[in-house]
DNA sequence: TAATTTTGATTGACTCATCAATCAAGAAAA
DNA sequence: TTTTCTTGATTGATGAGTCAATCAAAATTA
């Protein structure tokens, strides 16, 4: 079986694996062989690659970042107004690719997790200043900082409320229906030129 | 040691345990050993009383919702108009026993093992439908019905979104700037007839 | 009232299962 | 043959749940 240069295929099956673990369980107690098994090698390995259980989350929750990261940077930069660039937020926090059940179920644990573990605190943290200063980049050129900066806050806890309860799935917000409500909130805090009544 | 009538007040020590500890660590994962030993008693007793752990901690929750009640019901009694009644809503959401560090970070505990525990789930459908009839009693009377289904949807978001960020510590959002920011929206939404600028 | 029985309250010690982490050894390339 | 992968087996720790035994108040009886 060794093909020589398995190493980053196997980080790679190791990290998906986790993700679809923890996202399906909702929550980080799954097991090493668990995810192991998933990725279709033995828990040894999966020491092997990434020494503790908590180097393979907090691998996999960068990762999740990475994502997140990778699909946004190219919606922001053809966003050619403020406004444009708001709903490229948006957009992309719903995307298909970030609001899928396991995602946001990954989401959440690692949400939880980082009470606790201070690396992946930070990690979170990380994401929290990008997802404020790309809304600030938006609302600044268009309303005053104090209010800019409430309402970059209440947007933010709108997308991350979606988010949980969206988790809670059973029918609750798909992806349409989030994005519209956000825009609606933003529509109506810029003066509305272009949502519906 | 053994007076009579312990049951009552050990359940209540063994819950009240519960929530501080599972608050603290912000995760279910507290042994029953360390709940036993913040409510003064041996582990041995909280299964004599509870039987699983399960069950401890399912009544823990039942409690959380059962606190989160007792406070909302007189609150709205005293509401006269919708949009008080509206007010009350988001008031006891960030009232002092609701929003603090503990409560938010047991809530958020239960919400993530309410994915995989359907009993758990089922408590936390009660509280989703209970906050929604409230928004919408309030709601009703002031919007045509589709439009306040969507604000209400928002609203209970908003909530949720403000609980997650305060369960990540670190200076985020405290009672009053929270109902200050959900009051904003209510404001905008019903055309601000009451609100600041 | 004093002796006796009953019963709720309580625990320490034990069992059993689970799981992260390690390690020595094996198989396939190079 | 050396290096890169890979695993089965093992270990050590932890924690849930059980059980037999103890303790002391309350109820009963004499």
């Amino acid at each position: 079986m060794p093909r020589l240069g398995m190493e980053p295929l196997r980080r790679r099956a190791l990290i998906d694996a986790t993700l679809n673990a923890v996202g399906e369980r909702g929550s980080l107690d799954v097991t090493m062989s668990e995810i192991a098994a998933r990725a279709g090698v033995s828990s040894a390995l999966a020491h092997h690659y990434f020494g503790a259980k908590d180097d393979l989350l907090f691998a996999t929750m960068r990762h999740l970042l990475a994502e997140l990261h990778r699909e946004a940077v190219p919606a922001l930069r053809e966003a050619a107004s403020p406004r444009e660039r708001l709903d490229a937020v948006v957009a992309v926090s719903f995307s298909p690719a970030q609001f899928r059940a396991e995602i946001v179920g990954a989401w959440l644990a690692f949400y939880v997790a980082a009470q606790q573990a201070a690396p992946m605190r930070r990690l979170l943290r990380i994401y929290a200043r990008r997802l404020h200063a790309n809304l600030m980049a938006g609302l600044t050129p268009l309303l005053p900082r104090a209010q800019a900066a409430e309402v970059a806050e209440a947007t933010a806890a709108l997308i991350d409320g979606l988010y949980i309860r969206r988790a809670l799935k059973e029918g609750e917000p798909d992806p349409v229906s989030a994005v519209a409500l956000v825009r609606s909130y933003l529509d109506l805090r810029l003066g509305s030129q272009g949502g519906q009544a």
